[in-house]
RNA sequence: GCGGGCGUGGUGGAAUCGGUAGACACAAGGGACUUAAAAUCCCUCGCUCCUAGAGCAUGCGGGUUCAAGUCCCGCCGCCCGCACCA
C-alpha cells in the first residue's frame, strides 16, 4: 500500500474535520478531574495573520495536546481583543463601520487560525466588542466605583487645541498632534481611573511567589511599581528680606541623611505654590505655561534642558541656624511623584550637582569613604554615590558625623517625627490607571452626569449601555460626544434631563478579565460563574509576547483582585505560569519600487531578483515580520506547499522559544523533509516490525535492547523537555529517535522477533511523542500502523525505568584534567576497582609517561580523573 | 544614568549539579543510485601540525579547583527594560 510521499494537503483538512466532528477539544467544568488551563494572549483582529503571529499559538498547542495526553481536563480557548483605535482609523480612512471592519477581520483570522490545526475549544470564543461581554464589564465598573476602586481624577492629558480632543502619547509626534499638526498642550481634565495603587504592596509582595514566571518579568514589574522608603517633611519659608511666609514647603526624600549638604529646594512648575506666586510674577507664569506646552510625552521631557527659576522664597534649614536655601521652580521636578518638591544635595546626586553648577550654588560633601579627612574630601564633576565606595561615613554633618548612612537616616527621621515636622513615608512610582478614552470603539463607561444628583451609575436593568451604530467619523473629537441623541438621558435618580458619560474604557480593561470569562463564556447574569472560575482558574500556562510584561499583566493582576473584592472570584493571581515567547523575523527585500514580499522574490546566481521581471533586490537584515515591510509569510502559502505540520515543526525547531527566530526557506524545507522522513520510517517499521498483537518478548538480544533503550530514553527526555517548554531541545531528541530507528531499519536486514517488536514500539512511541508538534502527521501514521482510535485520545507514553539503566557504563578518563581514554566497566564496580582498571588503560599510560599517579578522583557514574 | 540579560564552529544552537565542549539541525564539500534530474542514502565538516597522535579552542585578561562554557574579580562588545522618581 505504501505510497512514497505523505500528502499533507489531503491529510490535514481530513484530520481537522474529524477532530471538529468528534468535538475532542471541547472542555467542561468537571471537578472530578484535574484541570489544566492553557492560554495564549488573544489577538487584536487587525486584518490577516501571518506566520509571525502563529508561534505562540503553536507553543500553546503543544502544551495543550501534551497535557491532554497526560490525562488532564484541558481548556484551551480563543477569542478576540476586538475594541481599539485601528478600527476607528479604518472607518475614517475607508468609510467602513468599525464593527463591520472588526467582524470581517475576525472571520478572516478565525479561518486562518483553523488552518494551523490548533486544539482549540471554539465553543468558548468571545469578542470583547460583543455586548454580551462588555455589559459585564460595565457592571463590574459600577461595582468597582462603589468599592472606591474606580474614581474621577484630575489627570494630565495631551490636548490638541485644533481638534479639541485628547491624544494618546502615541498620537503625539514631535510635540504635535498627529492629524492636525498643532502644538500639543498639557491640560488637566477629570478622567476615570482605577485605584491600582490600593494594591501596590500586595502586587509587589506576591510577585516573589510567582515562581513559574520569568525572573525578568517579575523584575520589570517590581521596578514599575517602584517602591521607595523615605521621609516626608516640611521647611519653614521666608522671603528675601527674612519675613516669614505663611506656608510651609513639604518635600519627599530618600536621602534625608544628606540634609546637611542641602543647598537649594526645587518645586514642580505645576506645584500649587507656583500657581499662587505666578499671579504677581509674569516670568514665573510664563515658565509655568511653557512647561505645560511640552505635553506629557516622556520623549519630549527627556530632551528638554533642565532649568530653574528663582521664586524669591527661601527655605529655612532645620538644623543649620541662619542657613537658608533658595527655592526654585524647576522643570525636572514632577508634580505626580512624592510631594512635587525636593531639596537638592548637589554633592551626592548628579542632577542636583549639574543644577548647582549652573546656578552657582554650594556643593557640600556630607558622605565620604571611611577614614577620609573631611577637610580634603571634595566633589568635582561627578557626584559621590555610596556605591562608589565600600564603606562610608557622614562628615560635615554636626550630630551625624561618623555615622553610617543608615544610622544618619534613622537619626534624622526620628528628630522630625519627634517634633512633628515630618514622618517616614513609602512612595510608589506606580500611578493609578487612567482608563478614560475619548473614542467611539470601546466599552462605554456606564455613568450619567446629572446637574442635581451628580454622577449616577446606570441601573443594572439598563445595562448594557450599547454603542450607537449611526455615528459619524472624521470630525474632530469623540463621535459619541457629537451623536445627536445618544448621550441625552433622564437621570436614573431624579428623572431630570442628564447626560451620559461619553468616554469609553481603555482597551486594556477588556483584556484584564477575558481569561476569567473563558471559564463561563455563556453566563448571562454574571461575568463569571463561581463554580467555573473556582475550577479553572488560575491559568496554568499563559503564553504571550514580552511586550505585555508590564501593563497587561499588571492590569490583569489588579483586575483579578478587584473582582475578588467584588465577590466574583476567590483568588488574586490569575496566571500561575507565564511564558514570554520570541518573535519570528524574516529578511527584508527591497527594490526601487519599495518593499517586496518574500514570495515575489527568488534566488538568482549570487543575488536575489523579483519573480515578475528579474529586477535586482537588495536584501536587508532579519526583522520582526510586519505588514509595512512586507517580510511576511502567509499561512495559506505554507499549507499549499509544505503543510502546516512542517510549519509548526520549523517554528519549534532550533531556536529556544523565548528568543527571536528567523524564518527561512531552507528551514521550512528541512522541516518538510523531516515530516516525510517520519512518515517513511513509520511505514517501514510497520511493514517490517512485529504484529501489533504480539506481546513483549522476554528475551531481548543486544540490538533489540539498544533499540528499546533508545525509545525509552527518548520518552524520558522529550517529556522533560516539553514540561520545561524547551521545544527546540525536544525536537533535537525526536530527531535522535528517528535517526536511531531509521539506522536500525537500514542495518538489520534480518531482524530477530525481539528487534521487530522493538521497531514497532519505537515507531508507535515516535508517533505519540511527535503528536503535539505535528498532530496531523501523527494521526496519519497512527492509522497506517493500525492504531485504534485517534492519537488525540491516546495516553502519553511512559518510560520504563528498567530500560533507562545500564549494566555497563562508559566513563571518560582524564589525566590532569584532559580526556585521554574511556573505561567501560560494570555499573556495580566500586571505586577501588575503577582506580585499578583506569591505570591499565593505554591512553592513561601514554599520557602518564614517566610520571607516577598521585591521586585518582572517581566521580561515580560521571568521570575519572588521574592526577599526576 | 539606573536595572537586567547575553557573548560557544560558516549558521541556528546543545551541554540540570563545575565533570567527554560542539548534541540536533542548517549551510558547504565529496560519493552512491539514476540516461538525466528530483527524491533518498553514505562520508567529511572548530582551528593548527603530514598521520597514529598531539597542541590550541566557549569575547579579552586574571583567579579558585583534581577539573571551569558553567564559580569569583577586572575589562570589551551586543541586546532588553526603565528613565528628570528626589
Amino acid at each position: 500500500m505504501a505510497v512514497d510521499r505523505y500528502d499533507a494537503r489531503a491529510s490535514e483538512p481530513k484530520w481537522q474535520k474529524i477532530w471538529d466532528d468528534s468535538q475532542v477539544f471541547r472542555s467542561e467544568t468537571d471537578p472530578s478531574r484535574p484541570k489544566y488551563y492553557v492560554l495564549e494572549m488573544f489577538p487584536y483582529p487587525s486584518g490577516k495573520i501571518h506566520i509571525g503571529h502563529g508561534r505562540n499559538y503553536v507553543m500553546g498547542d503543544v502544551v495543550a495536546r501534551y497535557r491532554r495526553a497526560c490525562g488532564f481536563n484541558v481548556m484551551h480557548p480563543m477569542g478576540w481583543d476586538a475594541f481599539g483605535l485601528p478600527a476607528e482609523n479604518a472607518a475614517i480612512e475607508r468609510g467602513v463601520h468599525p464593527e463591520a471592519w472588526t467582524r470581517e477581520n475576525i472571520a478572516t483570522m478565525k479561518s486562518q487560525l483553523k488552518l494551523l490545526g490548533l486544539s482549540l475549544d471554539w465553543d468558548r470564543e468571545v469578542a470583547t466588542c460583543d455586548a454580551d461581554y462588555y455589559k459585564h464589564q460595565q457592571k463590574m465598573f459600577i461595582d468597582f466605583e462603589r468599592l472606591g476602586l474606580a474614581y474621577r481624577k484630575e489627570s494630565e492629558v495631551n490636548w490638541d487645541p485644533v481638534e479639541n480632543c485628547v491624544l494618546a502619547n502615541e498620537q503625539v509626534i514631535d510635540g504635535r498632534g498627529w492629524r492636525s499638526g498643532a502644538l500639543v498642550e498639557k491640560r488637566h481634565l477629570p478622567q476615570w481611573a482605577f485605584k491600582i495603587t490600593a494594591y501596590a504592596d500586595d502586587l509587589l509582595e506576591t510577585l516573589s511567589g510567582l515562581d513559574r514566571w520569568p525572573d525578568k518579568v517579575r523584575l520589570m514589574q517590581t521596578n514599575w511599581i517602584g517602591r521607595s522608603e523615605g521621609l516626608t517633611f516640611s521647611f519653614a519659608l521666608e522671603t528675601e528680606d527674612g519675613t516669614p511666609f505663611d506656608e510651609r514647603l513639604t518635600v519627599y526624600t530618600t536621602r534625608h541623611d544628606t540634609i546637611f549638604g542641602a543647598s537649594f529646594c526645587a518645586v514642580s512648575p505645576d506645584h500649587p505654590l507656583i500657581g499662587r506666586l505666578a499671579k504677581d510674577r509674569p516670568d514665573l507664569d510664563a515658565f509655568r505655561r511653557e512647561f505645560d506646552a511640552l505635553g506629557t510625552s516622556e520623549e519630549v521631557i527627556e530632551r528638554t534642558e533642565k532649568r530653574g527659576l528663582e521664586t524669591g522664597l527661601y527655605a529655612v534649614h532645620p538644623f543649620r541656624p541662619g542657613v537658608r536655601l533658595p527655592v526654585y521652580a524647576a522643570n525636572f521636578v514632577l508634580m505626580g511623584y512624592g510631594e512635587g518638591a525636593i531639596f537638592g544635595c548637589p554633592a551626592h546626586d548628579q542632577r542636583d550637582l549639574d543644577f548647582a553648577r549652573k546656578y552657582g550654588l554650594d556643593v557640600i560633601p556630607v558622605v565620604a569613604p571611611e577614614g577620609t579627612d573631611p577637610a580634603v574630601f571634595d566633589v568635582e564633576d561627578d557626584a559621590f554615590l555610596d556605591k562608589d565606595a565600600g564603606s562610608v561615613r557622614m562628615i560635615n554633618s554636626d550630630f551625624l558625623d561618623g555615622m553610617t548612612v543608615a544610622e544618619a537616616k534613622d537619626a534624622i527621621a526620628s528628630r522630625f517625627e519627634a517634633n512633628g515636622a515630618g514622618k517616614r513615608a513609602v512612595n510608589y512610582r506606580l500611578r493609578d490607571w487612567g482608563i478614560s478614552r475619548q473614542r467611539y470603539w470601546g466599552c462605554p463607561i456606564p455613568m450619567i452626569h446629572c446637574d442635581v444628583c451628580g454622577i449616577v451609575p446606570v441601573p443594572d436593568a439598563d445595562l448594557p449601555v450599547r454603542l450607537p451604530e449611526d455615528v459619524v467619523f472624521g470630525e474632530a473629537g469623540n463621535p459619541l460626544e457629537h451623536h445627536p441623541t445618544w448621550k441625552y438621558v433622564d437621570c436614573p435618580s431624579c428623572g431630570k434631563p442628564a447626560v451620559r458619560e461619553t468616554d469609553t474604557m481603555d482597551t486594556f480593561v477588556d483584556s484584564s478579565w477575558y481569561f476569567a470569562r473563558f471559564c463561563s463564556p455563556k453566563s448571562d447574569d454574571l461575568p463569571v460563574e463561581r463554580a467555573d472560575v473556582d475550577y479553572w482558574l488560575p491559568v496554568d500556562q499563559y503564553i504571550g509576547g514580552v511586550e505585555h510584561a508590564i501593563l497587561h499583566l499588571l492590569y490583569a493582576r489588579f483586575f483579578t483582585r478587584a473582582m475578588r473584592d467584588a465577590g466574583y472570584v476567590g483568588l488574586a493571581e490569575p496566571f500561575a505560569g507565564l511564558f514570554t515567547q520570541g518573535m519570528i523575523t524574516h529578511e527584508t527585500y527591497r527594490t526601487e519600487e519599495g518593499w517586496q514580499f518574500p514570495e515575489d522574490v527568488t534566488r538568482h546566481e549570487d543575488g536575489r531578483v523579483t519573480l515578475a521581471d528579474g529586477t535586482a533586490v537588495s536584501v536587508g537584515s532579519a526583522e520582526k515580520m510586519s505588514k509595512s515591510k512586507r517580510n511576511v509569510v502567509s499561512p495559506e502559502s505554507l499549507v499549499d506547499t509544505y503543510g502546516v505540520d512542517a510549519a509548526r515543526w520549523f517554528m519549534l525547531s532550533d531556536t529556544p522559544p523565548e528568543r527571536d527566530s528567523e524564518w527561512t526557506q531552507a528551514g521550512i524545507e528541512g522541516a518538510w523533509r523531516l515530516v516525510q522522513r517520519i512518515w517513511r520510517t513509520v511505514n517501514e517499521a510497520t511493514a517490517r516490525g512485529a504484529e501489533r498483537s504480539t506481546s513483549i518478548p522476554t528475551d531481548l538480544d543486544d540490538t533489540a535492547h539498544a533499540m528499546r533503550r533508545a525509545t525509552h530514553v527518548a520518552i524520558s527526555q522529550i517529556t522533560d523537555d516539553i514540561e520545561r517548554l524547551r521545544f527546540n531541545v525536544a525536537i533535537a531528541h525526536l530527531y535522535e529517535l528517528v535517526n536511531t530507528l531509521a539506522a536500525s531499519l537500514a542495518n538489520e536486514r534480518d531482524p530477530t522477533a525481539a528487534l521487530g517488536w522493538a521497531w514497532r514500539e519505537a515507531a508507535e512511541t515516535l508517533v505519540l511523542l511527535a503528536a503535539p508538534m505535528v498532530p496531523h502527521l501523527a494521526e496519519e501514521c497512527w492509522t497506517i500502523s493500525g492504531g485504534d482510535g485517534l492519537v488525540v485520545n491516546q495516553s502519553w507514553p511512559e518510560a520504563d525505568p528498567a530500560l533507562l539503566e545500564q549494566n555497563t557504563i562508559t566513563l571518560p578518563v582524564q589525566v590532569n584534567g584532559k580526556k585521554r581514554d574511556e573505561l567501560t566497566i560494570a555499573r556495580s564496580a566500586d571505586t577501588r576497582q575503577i582506580e585499578a582498571a583506569v591505570l591499565e588503560l593505554d591512553g592513561v599510560r601514554r599520557a602518564l609517561g614517566e610520571k607516577t599517579p598521585r591521586k585518582v578522583i572517581v566521580v561515580p557514574e560521571r568521570i575519572v580523573n588521574v592526577v599526576a
